[in-house]
DNA sequence: ATCTTCCACCAATAGTATGTTCATGTCGAG
DNA sequence: CTCGACATGAACATACTATTGGTGGAAGAT
């Protein structure tokens, strides 16, 4: 899921920067308002999350701001402030969702998972399976034929990006956008090389073979 | 928390799976008492959430039977049931709490997080192990292939957040504010020093090696 | 008070796996 | 046969992690 954060803090923003891209969710970061809005209007990300006390322009005008632009892009808020009345204004400039400050990280994930689920329908991080596959998105393990695979965090997240969406052609726009993040924009063939790392790592070897390419589309995971 | 949720209906179920997966919880299912059991006398759960009607046995009966081995492990009860009578025979079959359907969802994360604290403020004679490890988090000693080890306080808290997570992949972000507590400072590599004087006293000289680094992600304990 | 010891923490450096690119090889369609 | 599209292997650069030595402070001993 793409990410954009916007907070001034560079303690903070780092903190939760690394923390969601451990859990590899490609994240972009903008230091100020206006900055966050240029980013925030001009790509297309699955979330905003904001400070309220941001340089520039407030996080409550940044969020009403992006949100007549973009009415359906979650957004959540962050503050130190916890009054009711400080929760309320940000709801009303149009937030999704409030966490206060300090939080425990594993609950900007759950709200992070929550406002995803909204448009994706489909919520990495359980368990998924096909054929004698199996990808464990919670213990970031992957099994073929009850024997584990080790994959590198980039691997893992382009496997489970094919097996969430397993029988559904992806192309290469959609998957560099997926797990390289809104702004990836080589002419190389990475995302082939990455196809052919995982094939070498969960294909070879195996029956029947899961990955599969179409042609001027891109790749699908898939049985038979 | 692992969590084990035995519950015939199916849209109930996957309604309190969902709901505590998005708390991160690890859920596992069983749709009758039989199986139910089985599953929870030979795994480790923190947490048994039984629906008292049931096929196969029923609810009050799996409570006893599990109770009977484990006593310590909280469990429960979800009922459509709401007389004093009802309650008062569940908690006399060993169940620590009692939630009466239709139930709000905070209202069972609530319970949840109530047991879940309880078990870890009041948890005598846990004792974990992997491979030849052995970890008494009331004694708080630690012994491989039999030796004791001496740990520090700090070694011993990542260590024992390790075991209990065992074979899951662990970010640093979750390991800072667990053992260290929430702080946002992730400037220097202090957890990974730590690994390091764990790895030293603990997987030195044995194998297998139990500490993994997973590039990018975190750290995990686990054999092979 | 002073000394000693041990623990928690930090920072610099060395080391290694991963991420990325590029050149070349292969395959099928037309 | 030729072209386009994809696969593959290897080389390079980067980012991440391991390791070590050192600092400061707290607790206990003298």
């Amino acid at each position: 899921m793409n990410i954009l954060l916007v907070e001034d803090e560079p303690k903070v923003a780092d903190f939760i920067r690394k923390g969601l891209q451990e859990q590899l969710h490609p994240v972009e970061l903008a230091y100020d308002g206006l900055f966050g809005e240029k980013l925030a209007l001009e790509n297309e990300y699955d979330l905003v999350i904001l400070d309220v006390i941001l340089p520039g322009i407030s996080g409550l005008e940044l969020c009403r701001r992006i949100r007549r632009f973009k009415p359906d892009l979650p957004i959540l808020l962050l503050t130190a402030l916890g009054s009711t009345k400080d929760k309320v204004a940000g709801l009303e400039s149009g937030a999704d969702d409030y966490l206060v400050k300090p939080f425990h990280f594993d609950e900007l994930l759950a709200r992070v998972k929550a406002l995803g689920r909204r448009r994706l329908l489909t919520s990495p991080g359980v368990q998924y399976r096909i054929a004698d596959l199996e990808v464990d998105g919670y213990k970031k393990t992957v099994r073929r034929a009850g024997k584990e695979i080790i994959l590198t965090a980039k691997e893992f997240s382009l496997l489970e990006l094919l097996i969430v969406n397993k029988n559904r052609v992806l192309s290469r726009t959609h998957i560099a956008e997926t797990v390289w993040g809104i702004n990836y924009d080589r002419g190389t063939n990475l995302i082939d090389v990455y196809i052919n790392y995982l094939r070498s790592k969960i294909d070879k070897g195996f029956t029947p073979t899961l990955i599969h390419t179409v042609i001027g589309m891109g790749y699908v995971l898939k049985e038979e």
